[in-house]
DNA sequence: CGACTATAATTGGTTGAACCATTGAGATCA
DNA sequence: TGATCTCAATGGTTCAACCAATTATAGTCG
């Protein structure tokens, strides 16, 4: 053993070998050329045989790589003669279904996810007043109509579901996709929130829209941000009583 | 054409037919499994062998199955003898994969990606200041510390590193797994961002780190916002600028 | 001629068997 | 005891088919 302690090669000069996939060479490849426009939304890609050739792999490997793909939301495959794998506008489908997975998976818990709800939508409610266009306005007072008649009709599960809308259409009137996709992915775990302690009517949801339409109509953007705040908060301890008491119920 | 117009189903009566492939199906049992409690985190699954058996379907779609779970961040495949599927602790790895390759895709501009973070952050900075413990405070002291051991050495790749962990830890001080996984997302996207336009000192990051750190401390946290929406902005204009700049250096 | 129909071609979906590569536990030996 | 070897288990990959959906095309009938 040497007595003296041997020069350090400084932290950083490694990485880890990753022994990566053959799946997942293909995929960094198809990434790459998206990145660099080389392919671009609503190209198709050769047929699987074909690409399996290129990449000199198996069809089974390369499927595994589409797959792979077409999960993360950039691809769409399509049977039949004219069908293929086709570059997807990105819609942000597998962010919200990968936010909705963490929730099924217990690590996210309700109170968390009222909590960002309440911060994204304040802000959301901020900029659509800013932002909006008339016909933003047009889509969100449309939404509350059906939001009413749906009220009238007793029907609580599509109420639920214009109700899931609204904050959809108001995060469009942003203009920011990443807010977007945000409202999306946290509206969606709301939804399966809802569905486990069940649907209640909420009296002063209704009167808050009205409101909230009031200050987008406006552009008063504090008053709409104020609105939505209070709103979600008041809904936030409407759930959470709920949830606590559901749990409750039924102990495991 | 009947001249009376005929009873309408009502909308929301169907749902589109959507011709399941075996691989979906397979999924969504596994899903549903996990969604009952029924298959935990750590838990190992049979051999793909014994599940292609169980389910009735050849290895290479199990296999399909098993990716797809895989991308989306529910499983963790591991070869050797003690490998296997293993259900994972649900980091939100999906989620910042798919928010990335939107920004690679072009769909999200550097302006909705540097709104996203100042309201994220900020937020983030004030959930810290209530929530953070003795052991988070001392990791983001230490954050600093290598920050301007990073300054002095003169190593911008290293800096930048260590300055998107700021984020992070900042984040998981908030004790609210959506915001970190939020801000995860954000800081991967804004590392693509800096990569294309190029490193660059901001000599005013450290003054304000350290402003926010102080924040921290007492427990501040309108001082702590403040400080964080203060730094954001002002880099949101740097880093702008800079992205304008070389747009139009090499314009397509 | 036009509308419908049968057919063929193209493409993704699935199968089954085989072999390779990695990993780690347990047997073996100095 | 401890290092080494062997080997079984498991995921990774390949190959060669065949199935199923979709659409272009040629053909057929009124």
């Amino acid at each position: 053993m040497p007595a003296l302690r041997p020069t350090l090669v400084p932290r950083g000069a490694f990485r880890p070998v990753a022994t990566r996939r053959a799946f997942e060479e293909i995929t960094a490849q198809i990434r790459d050329q998206l990145a660099s426009q080389a392919l671009k939304t609503g190209d198709r890609l050769p047929a699987e045989r074909d690409l399996a050739d290129q990449f000199g792999v198996s069809r089974n490997t390369l499927r595994e790589a589409l797959r792979s793909l077409e999960i993360g939301g950039l691809l769409e495959l399509r049977k039949g003669a004219t069908g293929g794998a086709f570059i997807r506008e990105g819609g942000g489908d597998a962010v919200v279904a990968g936010l909705s997975d963490l929730f099924r998976l217990g690590n996210i818990r309700p109170e968390h996810l009222t909590e960002a709800r309440i911060m994204i939508g304040t802000e959301v409610a901020r900029l659509a007043c800013a932002r909006r266009t008339a016909a933003d306005l047009k889509a969100l007072e449309a939404n509350v109509a059906e939001a009413e008649a749906a009220t009238r009709a007793g029907d609580l599960v599509r109420r639920a579901e214009v109700h899931y809308e609204f904050h959809s259409l108001l995060a469009r009137a942003a203009k920011n996709p990443v807010l977007t996709i945000l409202t999306d992915a946290v509206m969606e775990m709301t939804r399966h929130f809802i569905e486990a302690i069940g649907y209640q009517p909420n009296p002063y949801v209704m009167p808050s829209r009205k409101r909230l339409l009031a200050a987008l109509r406006a552009k008063n953007a504090d008053a709409a941000a104020a609105e939505m705040a209070s709103m979600l908060r008041r809904l936030q301890r409407f759930h959470l009583a709920r949830f606590e008491a559901s749990a409750k119920g039924k102990p495991k």
